[in-house]
DNA sequence: CTACGAATTCAAGTCAACTTGAGGTCAAGC
DNA sequence: GCTTGACCTCAAGTTGACTTGAATTCGTAG
């Protein structure tokens, strides 16, 4: 059980076939053959399309992914390079745990203008510190 | 200085007023007022966009941020559904640890493939958990 | 009081990420 | 060997989030 038919993948990551093939003209991913006309992929296809959709959900465009990696899946990064965006992401995840504290309170907090509680603004202040600079991307 | 012109408010985020203008079309924010033709917003505006910047970093459209806060910005969830939304930012936030490891590791790692180091593979199949259900929304 | 710069309106354009539709082709089951 | 269902190609359409451009309007500096 090598290989795997497009039906396969499209069963196991809920993504339709049009989408894949999207990915293929963006050089994302890559058919290894053909069974008739039916695309025939690597086991390997799978943890590429899994990191894309995690890249996906860190905000970044897909051509920005394809980037990263070269459409075999290996990275294609300098060291730095990748520290940089370790460094951009843990910045991010400061963020939206900051957001998730503030969700949390509204849930509790009994005040009746949110905007006006000073808790909820320490933590959105918190949240966006740096959101100045160069608008956050796509998102 | 209570009330804050337009210009003011593009020096504060760096967004564009062209951006605001659509932002208010969608009933994200509204001005106080006008001086002249120029809006004036309260000081208030600042944190709603903050808000915005940050659910648009967590993934959520325009239209869901909208449906979130009313238009004065007070939050509009019942108390389970923010609970919720907090909920599945902590899952998010544990897709974009288990990213950032895996980018830290394919830094130091010398492995020649990635896609087959153990490790790796073991980080990423930990983030990408549950990705096939429902597509990941918007990127 | 005139000139200037920046914001305003409104329609149209752009870009990314897909999806849809028409018409075609297999491989497998009957 | 014929039908059928799912994928195929290729072009065009859609949606969300903005941006751009032309023509206009003000407040402020000079």
């Amino acid at each position: 059980m090598k290989i795997l038919d497009i039906a396969e993948i499209v069963r196991q990551t809920g993504l339709p076939p049009s989408t894949l093939r999207y990915y293929e003209e963006l050089g994302l991913i890559e058919p290894v053959g053909r069974h008739g006309l039916r695309r025939q992929y690597e086991p390997d296809t799978l943890m590429q399309l899994a990191l894309i959709s995690l890249g996906k959900a860190a905000g970044y465009s897909l051509e920005e992914i394809a980037g990263m990696f070269g459409g075999n899946g290996e990275p294609a990064l300098s060291r730095p390079d990748l520290h940089a965006r370790a460094d951009r992401l843990e910045q991010q995840i400061r963020e939206l745990t900051a957001l998730k504290n503030a969700i949390r309170h509204v849930a509790e907090c009994p005040a009746p203008s949110h905007m006006q509680c000073p808790t909820f603004q320490r933590l959105i202040r918190l949240a966006a510190k740096r959101q100045a600079r160069q608008g956050a991307r796509r998102a």
